[in-house]
DNA sequence: GGCCATCAAACTGCATGCAATTGAGGCGCT
DNA sequence: AGCGCCTCAATTGCATGCAGTTTGATGGCC
């Protein structure tokens, strides 16, 4: 069999799935930050469509939990609360669980390469940017789960990792990212090895670890986010003076 | 706070929330059968809307699985495989432990009457239609979810809930429906004690048992499913002569 | 009678146009 | 200067129109 994209998601359906493509990996390599705007027109006139397409890719993009709508208004990057980001950690960790407990012992020959294959890249891109660094470690689980061959898991994997990706921007501490490319390797290698239970064991670790990582501040945020952010920078303006807010365009 | 409907999910927004709604209601009581047609033209009309609004509709339910989108072919309602229907139990046990976990020993007295009148009203419908017998079951696992307060749990869990449904539509025995009244019972019982591990195993051992009563063919279709429903038939027609097939128009 | 080619109706893919809503800057008032 | 109102550009909500594709039905041919 041909391996044409899964023919079953809309996605990969046509100019819409290439709008979601892009909007994904640009959000999660936060070259669209929280919060950024995202009118239809703009994101048709970039991508050569109408406005009609762009308000599709959107819509999926909200299904995702990507972006937010809010009606009459100009879409923008979700921002998930501290929370939800939380929330969003404890499914994925179920979630993976349950894809290496069906994985172990079960890997051909050439997924493990293929995994080895992924890890040898991060290791790589370890001197590049956070973001890309970022990518990659998502997509190493991503990876993980389509080995599964479950489309349903698959997508869920993938939905909520990409969630968990976008927190990371949020919350994460400058560099703390991913040192976890060794965890990775020992997943992998007790998922040849074929011990369950191990393997679960490491993945819940591996990903607690990082939400606990990156999910640092129990209550670094209360109004909106805005106003705490400036906080710091509101007293001492230049001259005991309170700061007047500039613009405030939030995200260009 | 008022209880309006979400205002996150796009969904709640206007008109294609409503068709979502309706629609996604339609097929889990199996008044549209699996593989049923959804032509955005018909939606529309039926709906008051443009083929536009029906389409973004269709995309929305396309998301969450339970209708398939194909290029320049009529949607129509998913048809699950088996294998499938399984991985999606299997995610879903996952999902609501994880739903139990957080709201063993924590739910309040009003929300504690809430499910209660929720499985009375499941008592009450034993003798009515199995459809809506199957989906009250299933909005009792909804309601749950809804008390974490965590919008993605909630998410997920209605998403592979009303996929589960739609399987059991497709693979269950005519009244194997749901006798797990009591289960449901038991589980509010553990959870106001407060037993994290006792109602988690409830939790998995009701799922499990649903799954197992409703998915009991293990390779029930090979090619595709009509030419095996069919089989039993082929043979003796009318006279040693096989049955020429009918129009055949799945699911009118 | 059965099978294949041709054609028309049905349907989707997508763009565009118009009305309604938003929010941001400008103006006057205090 | 500060505050509020008002107007207008920007943007979304939605319907409609046209072009391309699929479906399935009719008619000719074996």
């Amino acid at each position: 069999m041909a391996p044409r994209s899964a023919s079953k998601t809309p996605e990969s359906s046509d100019k819409v799935g290439v709008i979601c493509r892009a909007l994904r990996r640009a959000i999660i390599e936060q070259a669209l930050a929280p919060g950024a705007k995202l009118p239809e027109d703009s994101l048709g006139e970039r991508f050569g469509v109408s406005r009609t397409i762009a308000r599709h890719a959107l819509g999926q993009l909200a299904a995702e939990g990507l972006v937010e709508l809010r009606r009459n208004r100009i879409a923008v990057v979700a921002t998930p609360s501290w929370q939800e980001a939380r929330d969003a950690f404890d499914i994925r960790i179920e979630l993976e669980r349950l894809v290496v407990r069906q994985l172990a012992g079960k890997l051909t020959k050439n997924q493990v390469s293929e995994l080895n294959a992924h890890v040898d890249a991060e290791d790589r891109a370890r001197d590049g940017s956070d973001a890309v660094s970022i990518r990659l470690a998502t997509e190493f689980h991503i990876l993980l789960a389509n080995m599964t061959n479950s489309p349903i898991l698959v997508r869920y994997v993938s939905e909520v990792a990409y969630r968990c990706c976008l927190t990371l921007s949020l919350y994460s501490r400058p560099h703390s990212s991913e040192c976890a490319i060794n965890e990775h390797r020992a997943i992998i290698a007790a998922l040849v090895k074929g011990d369950e239970s191990k393997v679960m064991g490491l993945m819940h670790s591996h990903l607690d670890s990082v939400a606990n990582r990156a999910l640092v501040a129990p209550a670094p945020q209360r109004g909106r986010d805005l106003l705490d952010i400036l906080a710091p920078y509101a007293e001492e303006g230049e001259g005991g003076r309170v700061v007047k807010m500039p613009k405030v365009v939030r995200a260009r």
